[in-house]
DNA sequence: AATGAATGAGAATTCATTCAT
DNA sequence: TATGAATGAATTCTCATTCAT
């Protein structure tokens, strides 16, 4: 018997919440084996080790905002200001609904990433790099502020959302996550001045 | 000879530096020592256990915040619009000047919050009450938006500082903090629209 | 393959021949392990705790101790007297043959006991309700000594009992073990007295 | 300043203290210090280090004992009757009064002596020999059971008194230490039948 | 002599990973 | 492939002892 897609999936949907609830290095494989419903050893079926699943659920992200955000920021028929709202919408549209996963990415990413070989680098870059291209392309056609460097611009507006989201799904935020995202959109548009 | 105030200045310095670079849970009480200049026993004397060292540093940080917002909060001299700005710079002027500290903060407030103890509790939710009054004073004398919740607005503007900031120290943002402080600022007053 | 009952005897018996050498605190999990030929690791399979293989010990222990004597003292075809020989039998039964059982015992049961949870509370305290039960029947038809409370009588001849079977096996005494049961029983009927 | 008899009395004292609460091996030396009322490193003015302190309390003990019995055995004005409630008096009078010496006794000695040179084998041995010689003496005249040796005597008497007063002390044994000498007495004299 | 902060060797325990079945 | 018992390297924390003051 082949090795199975589904057993491959239970046990990254159980890593990250399992994850999720204790943070990566508390997460025990054998609770991930427990929850996922296999056994300690299919894991390395699987998986190399434990850094590789955590570098599959980040990779699975990255892929799915690259592969919305890339080709979205090429194209012609929409303006910047489409754009942007649209790289907002796909950040919500990837995370949202998966309460675990937010909690994952906010609290295990910048570690992880820091002193390690990461798979799904390629995928990060070129998403932060259409980000910045659809900033900058703003700025050229004289709809977004010229004087904030484009890259600054994307890191205070994804820390933003991430920090929002987390909030949210932590509960320490009253709202639902269709008004979080009109919120937010309104707040990167305008700021905070009337 | 009493405990020493120096040393355990020392074990904390030490503390931010291992942390910033291993991450909490590869940052060996061992290596802090070294770098502290104390025996790993040592460690002891001065902290109960590993989170302990963590929670005083984070308790540092809150603390400064708190002393700083707070008062800040209820000047009746300040304009909500200037009240905004100080609590920036607060922040900015709390975290600036310690790469290793920003990175700490960014990598392990969260997930030590999460399940924890922590004793820093009360100076944490203050600084965030106060720096939901400021926005609250702003919605209600007409200068801030009125639409988005005053907690939103907080959480966007503390994430993305708090990314931005690390994005700096990463070095993935080429500008210095004086600079990034004065974007940031435009940012959160008006956004991106010209 | 499930748990080893072969593994788990091997450690049992491993922790009394360390134990008895060494003393419980200076005896290590290590050398637990070696003996047993297991690795270190796998004594936490079958045990939580250094505490709880101690535990075991005395449980299997009392449960013997119990098992045998309640119903002994239960029985209605015996005199007093006879239980009374019957019992002491039994805990030479328990304990002969086994000289690094009886060290662990008689060093460590009462340290082990004093602030501790232990699982054979239930056992221990059966076992000497029963042997007090024995003597108190004895006294109420006659044959015992009645001015003597019947748990110190207990204590008495259990304590004297614990300590020659340790001089025995520590060489003290040079006795066997079928000649010390003798004079020991000769003892508590007649006492020093021709 | 000379060292000082009340600063080691009392380091005496709280080790006795410290030890029959907690057990030699979880008896700190910091908490004999405390409740000595010195520094931790005064501990070592007097005592070249933990066992040392364990030593001399037994040594005390022993020394008493030998200098009351070893006489005693040797009077020619008494009976073998005599001497042996004369060395069972002098048992009782030494460990009576001081709980927590009893404590520290029965749980600490045998393992103490066990992989160890101490200082009061002499005391210790002597005393035994005393001992037995009252017991041998009263065979010898034919007042005392010629069938047991007199080291299982003593072995078994000894034992049984020890634990009694252990019960006694620890409250499991609901009878005063003025009575219990008398049981105890009787019980060696006559053993358990009337 | 007294102090108590500093030391560092030592040991229990954890848990990712392996591998015999 | 799947299993889960076994492994053993790794690490925190303890505490008797030392020694500078």
């Amino acid at each position: 018997m082949a090795v199975s897609i589904d057993k491959e999936r239970a046990i990254h949907k159980a890593a990250i919440q399992v994850i999720s609830e204790y943070g990566f290095h508390k997460a025990k494989m054998a609770k991930i084996a427990e929850v996922a419903g296999v056994s300690a050893g299919s894991l390395y079926t699987y998986y190399s080790d434990k850094d590789h699943i955590l570098d599959r659920i980040f990779e699975m992200l990255w892929k799915k905002d690259w592969a919305g955000l890339v080709p979205l920021s090429e194209r012609k028929d929409l303006s910047p200001q489409e754009k942007l709202e649209g790289a907002i919408d796909l950040v919500f549209d990837v995370l949202t609904g998966d309460r675990n996963l937010i909690i994952v990415f906010v609290n295990e990413f910048n570690n992880f990433m820091k002193n390690k070989e990461v798979s799904f680098s390629l995928y990060y870059h070129e998403f932060l790099g259409a980000f910045s291209a659809i900033i900058e392309e703003g700025q050229a056609t004289g709809v977004f502020n010229p004087h904030i460097p484009a890259n600054v611009t994307c890191d205070f507006i994804l820390g933003g959302i991430r920090k929002s989201l987390y909030g949210q799904v932590m509960g320490t935020l009253a709202v639902d996550g269709a008004a979080l995202r009109t919120h937010i959109k309104a707040m990167i548009r305008r700021g905070v001045l009337v």
